[in-house]
DNA sequence: CGTGCCGTTGACGATATTCAAGTGCAGTGG
DNA sequence: CCACTGCACTTGAATATCGTCAACGGCACG
């Protein structure tokens, strides 16, 4: 269930009991819904054990800003440590099977001096992914941009298997691009269509394709140590 | 030296121990002088006790992207539980006091569980406002985006002090607002004129003034229950 | 066989950038 | 005391990037 990178840190007995701690926790999520809403109280963890899924802030007048994408393995922060309301949302975009962890059980976790560190540094490693995306945002145009994202999600989600051939399940539309990029759905089209005219990349039925890899970290000066542990 | 806020989840023994060991650490540093630089070494915490520093990160050509600004009291995470190098940098807006802990005194204090949590909590409230500043350079326009981030500057600047008259000092330059919000100095510039003839800031010598507090959340959608604990 | 969502495209307009030049001011050194 | 320098700020004009509006096609789903 865990990623390699994160069960690193672990012992077995550790990874029994928060195995058999999400385990209990287990649910199945449709796609396009709200898991968490900004407002909820927190409730500890979560662990996307199958699936895809989003963070996002919205405003109050619709528009919506996704802060991260959620991939099989990663762990979401929904409000642990914190007694405060959870100031996001997470969605799933497929159908996502989700393992969450309580605030209570994560009281009895954290005895181990190694869980504790499991949970700071996945913490630490979504921190550094933010930090990435501010400045992506911040300082990219939209074809640096989506490069960068693409760059990104694609290493991600090839994580561990050898990128035979280039390609990868991809479940986002073109309107999640644009609310992860701060874009308009129109002009992530024709950024993702100059994209593929210059032969960096292509996208059919749900799957993302990335001839040359090289030349796209290239164009969106992408590199992969704010993904490491 | 603490902020009341983060000063609340410790009793007396704990803030004795910070206290003494941050005091160790206290150096000075001149304004605009790097204090951590992107690769070095994790070194912990710091805790900024007089003057205005900044988190970057830097793009090889020269763009800049701010990613916050680090105000009196404010607690620094510098690769604290992390094994890997800084992925930003800090720099120095004006003169400033800096007490560093190390990561192995840091690795003493968090013996108590008190100040494990308080720096839990920093970490958590860092990413909070991280989040906040995504949706802000994602979806609002440079208009509301300056708003905004006067705002948050204004209520973290003013903690605590009555704003009586409603101003602070204010060292940022327009390069500093430009590269936090992901804007050209000139197009800063004229934003910044905008809002004053709205009647809803004014700049002058270093003091920013905002005669209408709430004029100013309105147009940058601020609330400021993320800065909270 | 509609209906709705996603992707696509064109024309137009708004927002933000670039380039360039010039002002005011504090600090420096002759 | 007065050039001289550097820096922050300011402004205008031209341009590029990106957004808005609108319409249409394909495709899956009921």
């Amino acid at each position: 269930m865990l990623k390699p990178d994160f069960a690193r840190l672990l012992d077995e007995a550790d990874i029994a009991a928060l195995e058999e701690t999400a385990g209990r926790g287990v649910r199945a999520v449709g796609p396009r819904r709200d898991i968490i809403r900004e407002g909820d109280p927190p409730r500890g963890f979560a662990i996307i054990v199958e699936g895809w899924a989003c963070r996002y802030k919205a405003l109050h007048d619709g528009r919506r800003q996704i802060l991260s994408f959620l991939l099989p393995g990663d762990i979401a922060n929904m409000g642990w440590g914190s007694d405060s309301k959870a100031d996001h949302s997470i969605a799933s975009v497929t159908p996502v099977q989700i393992a969450q962890i309580g605030r209570d059980e994560i009281a009895v976790l954290v005895e181990s001096r190694r869980l504790r560190r499991l949970l700071l540094h996945s913490v630490l490693a979504e921190a550094r992914m933010q930090r990435e995306w501010l400045l992506n945002l911040g300082q990219r145009s939209a074809y640096e941009r989506i490069a960068h994202l693409l760059c990104e999600t694609f290493v991600r989600a090839s994580n561990g298997t050898v990128t035979r051939g280039g390609n990868i399940d991809f479940p986002l539309t073109q309107v999640d691009l644009a609310d992860a990029t701060g874009l308009t759905p129109v002009h992530v089209n024709r950024t993702l269509r100059a994209l593929r005219r210059n032969g960096l990349i292509e996208i059919h039925s749900r799957t993302l394709q990335v001839p040359d890899l090289p030349a796209l970290r290239a164009v969106g000066a992408f590199s992969d140590t704010y993904l490491r542990l």
